[in-house]
DNA sequence: GACGAGGCTGCTA
DNA sequence: CTAGCAGCCTCGT
């Protein structure tokens, strides 16, 4: 499951430049990718190697919510270590989003 | 070459 | 609010 090494080096490139504090969407790294798209993002949040410094956790879906995987839970966690806040219904303020 | 399966998205009902 | 559906890109069978 590698995702073709140009892409992957964009999608790293712009996950690491979401700041601590905030998110992005699966959606806007795709488009500020070239090629990319939502669902291939996922794909390689997915299949990140041990040991990666991405901060993966900021990257949630489009509803705003973290998305249901394994490490939901987890990416919850790290989020709200960084300040990141969740309204009732489990979503992320839409100022938070990144880029603004 | 076909098919299914993924941390998705946007539209329509 | 939930459900269904067609696009999207890549990989293993």
């Amino acid at each position: 499951m590698a995702i073709r090494a140009s892409l992957l080096e964009q999608i790293y490139t712009v996950v690491a430049q979401v700041p601590a504090g905030r998110v992005t969407t699966y959606g806007r790294i795709a488009g500020m990718t070239e090629g990319a798209t939502a669902r291939l993002v996922g794909t390689a949040m997915r299949q990140l190697p041990a040991g990666h410094a991405l901060p993966w956790h900021r990257v949630i879906n489009a509803t705003r919510r973290v998305a249901d995987h394994g490490g939901a839970s987890e990416q919850q966690r790290l989020l709200r270590e960084e300040g990141v806040v969740f309204d009732g219904a489990g979503r992320v303020p839409a100022r938070l989003l990144w880029p603004d």
